[in-house]
DNA sequence: CAGTGAGCGAGCTTCCGCTTGACTT
């Protein structure tokens, strides 16, 4: 028999307590919420004053019964969930389900995982806080009246299967109003002016100083003449002023920012970051990896001091905490961190050992003294303008934590390095060598990526560490945005320079627009954003999220009831919901182009079942329109009736192969080439279906049928050895087997085959069986 | 493997937040 039982949430912490706690302790987890509004029904009895209806879903029913049984033996249990909302609701869920007493169950709390927190809270057990708990409830009552009563709405108005909720349709807004942002953005330009001067110092040195003249250009002509200007006059060292300064370390990593900062620096997707973090977090190496707070326990604080006057010398060291400033934090774990911090390495995959080094780097330099710099600004005087040219500079005196970690930022092509400026003197003569007026053209605010919007949606307090990366998946598997990249397009700027008096014009080509791995929004999603705002504007503000959680801290502390809150919000919802039903057609998203110029029928855009199509002439009894549909960059919004009328172009006949014809086609697998009955698939990224030439099109079929040649490495009349795409496998009878490794595939014979057939046969059934 | 695009109606979809495996490939 147990003495104590303690259940925490999570199997990796339990591991880690049961070793603080001592033989008298069983440690154990309930892996999370065991119980939940019911799955398939709305699971609130409305007209009962909003009672939830609470079931174990059927995946936390062996939990649940292992719990009830380790409690029945214990003679104590101990509640040790998170100190949050959550967490307080998980002890609530387990005191009922289980059928503890709620006067003798003891709940603790603690912030840390240390030693010393373990036993504080073992001594201090207090009672479930119901208050908390209730503004739990309300929480997951209202997400659920939002999720599960728009989201009929949308299958009904606009499309089956899609949703709408209190964060994902938030996030969606914010993408949807940035891509109108750029569609809106017109592009200016202005000419920059950027000079090289050459002069000699009092030390009797030449120096080289690059300066930019802070003054911009609105057109052609006035950076002409100013460059004019600049011809025959002369340039002096006007002013130099040096000014020290300091950069601090940020704080050490809470989910948001570790998603971020492993996009920048890795590369890393959100839902990799959090994968290949759960990863460390279960072999011990890091602390929890989904946490709000920037804070660090006392141990961690000693021991990164240690490390870091170890490693680096005690002027390296400098211990901070950090204040949590992100809204709505509920601070129930520490800051991501190593639990180790004298192991600045670890063992393990190559982006294990890639993020971990980032978690080492970015905790241990924030106990690390601040970086000392020395910026310089010189300004460059001229004689024929009150112009000047000014040129920045920065030295770093002492490194401090910019010896481990430099954070980085989002930008936008335009790169900040600052130089590090040749001695000169004031009054000094300078030369110009030359100077150049650039057209630089203004860009567009920028697209969010995965990590950005994590980070916006935190800024909003929208979202919670544990549902950053599902609200970026659901988002993308509802169809609403995706992924993807655009290539940019070319675009001219004119330069123009002068040189040893003399001015010339040229101009140069640069791509705008290319964009990697951002975040679109899709047409799906803005017809439904647009549905949303118009019928719930009011859970669509970005400030919903915002106005309730200061409800649910009023439920916290007493001064709320929750059933007052919900009711209040339920019965202007309801009637929009109602409203929305009854008024509004359903939206397509049609836009009418024009006419197309050869037929003249009615040119439409809209959204169909299948997605977004472009559609020639009306619809009637005894005719059918023409359909085709839109590029993936394309959108309903934007498109224009001469992009529209060019995708009906195929199917179309690029020329002759073998006496048959080549047809190019957009077909359910992508564009393809047809040849006498035969499909071959473009190359993606290489062939374009509207422009592809003749020539390419025989190369594409005869570089299949090689391909397809080198296929068959050998053939024993019904068993074949073919190259696939996972390497050489045999195939019998529609059945495919793996070659053993070692054996050489153009070695086997067919009783080699045979051989391995039989096992492979052996070997699969079982499996097969296993599937229902 | 190589497009669909209408309408009817049954039965399905859906939220957010807390946690990991159990499944394929």
């Amino acid at each position: 028999m147990t003495e104590n039982l303690v259940i925490v949430e999570s199997p990796a912490k339990a591991k880690t307590i049961e070793k603080f706690l001592g033989k008298d302790f069983t440690v154990v987890s309930s892996f999370g919420h065991i119980r939940d509004l019911s799955k398939n029904k709305l699971g609130i009895e409305v007209d009962k004053g909003f009672r939830p209806v609470y079931e174990v879903p059927e995946d936390k029913k062996k939990v649940v019964s292992e719990l009830k049984k380790l409690a029945s033996q214990a003679k104590t249990v101990w509640i040790a969930s998170d100190e949050d909302r959550e967490g307080e609701a998980i002890a609530w869920h387990l005191i009922s389900v289980l059928g503890l007493d709620p006067e003798s169950t003891r709940r603790i709390v603690f912030h840390e995982i240390t030693k010393e927190a373990i036993k504080q809270a073992v001594e201090s057990p207090r009672q479930v806080d119901m208050n908390l708990v209730n503004a739990q409830q309300a929480r997951r009552i209202l997400d659920r009246l939002v999720g599960f009563e728009i989201s009929p709405v949308l299958w009904k108005k606009v499309q089956p299967s899609l949703s709408a909720g209190r964060v994902q349709s938030v996030a969606v807004r914010l993408l949807v109003d940035r891509e109108r942002e750029i569609i809106n953005f017109s592009s200016d330009s202005a000419y920059r002016v950027t000079g090289t001067f050459a002069g000699r110092n009092q030390e009797g040195k030449d120096v080289v100083l690059k300066a930019e003249c802070p003054k911009k250009f609105s057109t052609e002509a006035e950076a002409r003449a100013f460059l004019e200007n600049c011809s025959g006059a002369s340039f002096t060292v006007e002013n130099i002023v040096v000014r020290p300064g300091t950069r601090s370390p940020a704080p050490p990593f809470t989910t948001s920012t570790l998603q971020q900062e492993a996009y920048r620096k890795l590369g890393f997707s959100v839902a990799q970051t959090m994968a290949v973090a759960q990863k460390l977090y279960e072999a011990g190496k890091i602390t929890y990896m989904r946490t709000d707070s920037t804070n660090l326990s006392a141990l961690a604080l000693n021991t990164a001091r240690q490390v870091v006057t170890d490693e680096y010398g005690s002027k390296y060291s400098r211990t901070r905490q950090f204040k949590t400033h992100s809204k709505g934090a509920q601070e129930a774990h520490e800051a991501i961190r190593p639990t180790y911090f004298d192991k600045k390495e670890t063992a393990g995959t190559n982006n294990e050992k890639r993020l971990y080094e980032l978690i080492w780097r970015r905790a241990i330099a924030s106990q690390m003294a601040d970086a000392e710099t020395e910026k310089t600004t010189i300004t460059i005087g001229m004689s024929s303008s009150p112009v000047n040219f000014t040129a920045t500079g920065e030295v770093i005196l002492f490194d401090g934590f910019l010896k481990v970690y430099t954070e980085s930022y989002d930008t936008n092509g335009t790169d900040d390095e600052k130089p590090i400026l040749p001695r000169v003197n004031k009054g000094m003569s300078l030369t110009p060598e030359i100077i150049t007026a650039l057209q630089r053209f203004t860009t567009p605010p920028p697209r969010y990526t995965e990590a950005s919007l994590v980070k916006k949606l935190e800024e909003l307090g929208i979202g919670r560490p544990s549902t950053y990366a599902p609200i970026i998946s659901t988002i993308q598997s509802r169809g609403y945005v995706a992924r993807e990249d655009r290539p940019g397009e070319k675009r001219i700027v004119t330069q123009i320079s002068l040189t040893k008096g003399k001015i010339t014009r040229s101009e140069k080509s640069e791509i705008a627009g290319k964009e990697k791995s951002k975040l679109f929004p899709k047409d799906i999603g803005m017809i439904v954003n647009d549905f949303l705002i118009s019928n719930f504007p009011d859970i669509l503000d970005y400030n919903f999220t915002a106005g309730v959680e200061k409800e649910f801290d009023e439920i916290a502390s007493g001064e709320l009831v929750w059933e007052k809150m919900i009711s209040l919000f339920y019965g202007p919802f309801h009637k929009s919901v109602d409203e929305s039903l009854s008024n509004k057609a359903r939206m397509t998203g049609t836009r009418q182009l024009g006419n197309d110029p050869v037929t003249g029928l009615p040119v439409i855009v809209k959204m169909s079942r299948f997605g977004p199509v472009v559609q020639l002439g009306e619809a009637s009894p005894d005719k059918k329109p023409r359909f085709a549909n839109l590029k993936r960059d394309q959108l309903l919004e934007t498109i224009t009736l001469e992009e529209a009328l060019t995708l009906f172009d195929l199917p179309r006949t690029v020329g002759t192969f073998e006496e048959s014809e080549m047809v190019i086609g957009l077909g359910k697998f992508g564009p393809y080439v047809r040849h006498s009955g035969k499909f071959y698939s473009l190359k993606k990224g290489v062939d374009d279906p509207y422009t592809i030439t003749e020539e390419r099109a025989k190369e594409i079929i005869r570089e299949k049928r090689e391909g397809d040649k080198m296929k068959v490495i050998n053939e024993f009349g019904d068993i074949r050895i073919l190259n696939g795409r996972y390497g050489p496998y045999i195939t019998h009878e529609k059945n495919n087997y793996r070659i053993p490794k070692g054996s050489d595939p153009l070695k086997l014979t067919r009783e080699d085959c045979l051989a391995i057939i039989g096992k492979g046969n052996q070997g699969k059934k079982p499996k097969a069986a296993r599937k229902k």
